[in-house]
DNA sequence: GTTTATAGATCGAACGTTCGTTCGGCGTCT
DNA sequence: AGACGCCGAACGAACGTTCGATCTATAAAC
């Protein structure tokens, strides 16, 4: 039985309690109670009740940076498609707060969500884009198909299913043997089809 | 010069205010100050301010109803998801504050988001589902489509791709004549295309 | 090796502010 | 005169923050 310590606990909690209720939704009493300390331990970390929502979100999107690394082993526009794809399941299954504060801050921004959040979702929408442009060029993908609206219908898509999950409490239950389908269905888009 | 009533006056800047910074952003006063009235108006009307954010909920969420109409006029399935498309898009440029109370109740909900959401967003899920079964049963639609998760996927895009409008403040520069690309490049997923 | 000093972690009480709600009264119509 | 729309003051509760005191553990001094 190994006591962490109070900091860690504080984002701990912080996190879950955000991801679930959002900035104004929760208390630092309520936050303090959760973590067993007390109230004055929140501005002795962190300076303030947002403070400590800020540190959490930091952490939350650290992820978002990995896309560079995946973009310099991957070449081929539809393998990266696909990797970006599996990347995001990944993601989304392994913190199950992360599309919330994602969604919650662009649905009703803090004063965070520009210095923080904004930033790392550009570069990654900013980088399929760019693939998605190279796709083109390639021939892989359809002429009609506009990079930035692409990468943004991609990414609205793979976010707004998990979140259907999320709301439906099915998230556990979605494993990653289903992946292969879902990567399968969504990459069609941007692959040559046929008009019915 | 013509004065609108108190409560009118009420439910407009709540929808607003509610929209852009949720039940828990908004105060009474603030509510009272942009409406011109007192703050206990708010009590009076609708009881509580809960009571008025649950009237707002209602009457943004009205217009999902009109899904039932939509489905008795339109026959085929093909036609059917077009029609849905447009009529989503339609609805999110004439009102561009349903998308955030969508959002934010999917992501972070109140105690109103069971009794007058989901019921709502529920009925446009299965009946979109409903279009998708019979459209493979015609064999308009490809076989390896999963009903319930093709309608929410499609839900998904469209209103993911509108949050993002939506965040970027070019909501307004998104013209009708726009519409007919996206609805093209959408309705692609769910028929027979060739992988790459 | 014991004592002392020091810095960091933790606490609960208290402060001033803002919150949502209530209530008594005032004006304006029917 | 009675019903309704409306108001501002007042209430208790909850909020986020601050502050002085206490505890702990390591370092320094003897």
């Amino acid at each position: 039985m190994e006591k962490i310590d109070g900091r860690t606990k504080l984002l701990e909690v912080g996190t879950r309690l955000f991801a679930e209720r959002g900035l104004n939704g929760v208390s630092i009493r309520e936050l303090a109670q959760e973590a067993q300390t007390s109230i004055s331990m929140i501005s002795y970390y962190f300076g303030s009740k947002e403070g400590l929502y800020a540190e959490v979100l930091r952490q939350q999107f650290a992820s978002f940076k990995e896309i560079h690394q995946i973009r310099e082993q991957v070449e081929d526009p539809v393998a990266m498609i696909e990797e970006y794809l599996r990347w995001t399941f990944r993601r989304h299954r392994n913190n199950p707060h992360l599309l919330r504060f994602y969604t919650s801050e662009l649905t009703n921004p803090t004063p965070f969500f520009e210095p923080i959040v904004m930033p790392v979702i550009d570069e990654v929408i900013v980088a399929m884009a760019e693939v998605i442009e190279e796709g083109k060029k390639r021939k892989q993908f359809r002429e009609d198909i506009q990079p930035t609206n692409a990468a943004l219908a991609l990414a609205g898509m793979v976010n707004y299913f998990f979140l259907s999950l999320l709301a439906t409490e099915n998230l556990i239950n979605h494993s990653p043997e289903q992946d292969d389908q879902l990567v399968h269905q969504y990459l069609s888009i941007f692959t040559k089809g046929v008009a019915a």
